[in-house]
DNA sequence: CACCCAAATGCGAACGATTGCAGTATCCTC
DNA sequence: GAGGATACTGCAATCGTTCGCATTTGGGTG
């Protein structure tokens, strides 16, 4: 068992000769005005000597407050998600929070156990990054007004506050680069549209290239089934059998940009020279690539940090996510080695 | 607040007809014979209809234990430690567990702290990625009997359970294959000499080279201050400038490796042709790079399981670490872009 | 039929903190 | 000096479970 005997709050009240009510109250920053100030420096005097941490089970369960925040995360290894992970959690530690990390392994059964457990536990809030579309998971939490953030990937309702990055804006600053360099057949890989990154961005590529007078059509866009590499191979591929004219693909994200790579390099066609290619996200290492890719670089460790924050806001304030605040955060086009003039024709 | 008002179990023994502590003897799969076949049977029914979801604070204090694994790590955003942590968290989430995550910015002030409140929840086990070679807060962990094991790194005083890789033979690999193509002048890379690999790895590099008989001298090692690429860069420049002759770099990870490649190419110096470099750690991406990054592969996510597997051993078999059980899982060398035979002389 | 044993269940005290309420000093004011 | 306001502190209930112990019930045995 761990740690032999603790010491208790009713150890610190014998040892300083009070009721473990006072004690209580003059250890808690809150209560200890109503407690006078000579006691209270005993009390904590005690406290310090004896090396007493409080129970936080006790406390939650009496005051029904875990100062336990969970995030949800479809794949801990997928490098989009340390960033976020780490941004929150400098928030949420600094404020005396833990940070429970699940990784549901993109699977929504385990999801809902997961939060079932998690809730069982008390957790005062929830940092969500594995929001589908439409999740009746996340209707429920939005209807029991569990606090609750979702990052990265929002829903169809809005019902729920939502941080992430200004993806419109940054598919817009790709097209417009690739437009400056002369490209015209420009198509899209987009991401899975039950994700609302897939959704947004394929939205936003149709917009950016109408705006700026490009030729459309329907075979612009190719849907990637899920955010992998192996997706967007397969996703390229299809593109490229379909005889669409294209000098330039804009990728959903920088994994699905892998695939189409490795699928130009097998078929020969060179990149930059023949075939410009933007990725999204700017994923560690992508900078080292030959030739380096160029993407759009997201705030992830900010979008950490700011849900969190408006999570304990909520959690604090006990303000209902009546509001469901949505913020976008400022993104930047990272140019790198992937993208250059069309070949002439 | 969560969930307007949850049903307890004094809700579902009451809609059975029974006394509490009988509904909980029920529920409970291990107490469950002291009970008729049929009320069991009811009361599960009911407990099912209501939706009861047991307490786990309540449970946790009367029971004092909690269901919940910390797993400590320097910083999750590198990629050494994502499958680690998957792994550990899909055999915990399978046993009922629940992950705590725990940043410590490899801070040792942050990690007490960490530790403390984590400690002070009623935490049932640590899994330690973040140890030092001398480090009195695993001391003091082992002296209280917490159940706790190391991963990745261990402590000097093999006090508590440890799994990790079998570096030594993945040195020995290494520098066997270099010495098959012909290197005879192979130096290394050292990692901090306050973790168990930074020593392990360069006493391993040092017996696999005498092992082969190939020349030695002072020189042969530069320590790098931390297993970043900048402190890769700045050993490599040391190493460069200290007229040391070489054919072959050895480096103690892939991100010392990565910091030794970008100072080559600075200098004029062309990988593999002129120099090879070997890195460690077979980091996410390092394969893409040009040219692929050869490299040694370490089961991160096998670790990830082992360590958790026996953790839930020790807390649940409650034997104390007196055997303090070392293990070392097997790695592969990955031969890829960055080794060829030495330039002709 | 008396007796005893075992199985099943009820009872209530913990676990370690927080908190509304009540009680007791202390001090001020007229 | 009496009355009352005020500042501290003690008391005990409470959070939702678990578990040792007491009690009841039913059935088997001599």
């Amino acid at each position: 068992m761990a740690g032999a005997q603790r010491v208790k709050l009713t150890d610190v009240a014998r040892a300083a000769g009070v009721h473990p009510g006072t004690a209580s109250r003059a250890l808690n920053p809150s209560t200890v005005s109503r407690v006078s100030p000579e006691t209270a420096r005993r009390v904590l005097k005690v406290a310090q000597r004896l090396g007493y941490v409080p129970n936080t089970l006790a406390r939650g369960l009496r005051t029904s407050k875990s100062f336990v925040v969970a995030m949800l995360v479809p794949d801990i290894t997928n490098a989009l998600f340390p960033p976020m992970v780490r941004g929150a959690e400098q928030v949420l530690s600094a404020a005396g929070y833990t940070l429970v990390l699940t990784d549901t392994d993109n699977d929504s059964d385990t999801e809902r156990r997961q939060v079932e457990q998690l809730r069982a536990r008390g957790t005062d809030g929830f940092i969500i990054a594995t929001a589908r579309w439409q999740d009746p998971l996340l209707e429920e939490i939005a209807d029991h007004g569990v606090p609750a953030v979702l990052v990265n990937r929002n829903i169809g309702s809005r019902r729920l506050p939502y941080v992430g990055a200004d993806e419109r804006t940054g598919i817009q600053l790709v097209v417009e680069h690739l437009a400056g360099l002369g490209h015209r057949a420009i198509v899209h890989l987009g991401g899975p549209s039950d994700t609302s990154t897939g959704r947004d961005r394929a939205s936003a590529f149709r917009q950016a290239v109408e705006g700026l007078g490009l030729p459309t059509g329907p075979r612009l866009v190719q849907v990637c089934a899920s955010y992998t590499e192996a997706a967007g191979a397969e996703a390229t591929t299809r593109m490229l059998e379909s005889g669409q004219d294209m000098t330039a693909i804009v990728c959903a994200n920088d994994l699905i940009a892998l695939g189409a790579l490795s699928v130009l390099a097998e078929k020969g066609i060179r990149c930059p020279e023949q075939m410009s290619v933007v990725g999204f996200n700017n994923m560690a290492m992508v900078e080292r690539l030959t030739p380096p890719l160029t993407t759009v670089r997201l705030p992830l460790h900010q979008i950490g940090e700011l849900s969190a924050r408006l999570l304990l806001a909520e959690i604090e304030g006990g303000q209902q996510n009546a509001g469901a605040i949505q913020s976008l955060l400022g993104v930047q086009l990272a140019v790198r080695g992937t993208t250059a003039p069309p070949p002439p024709t």
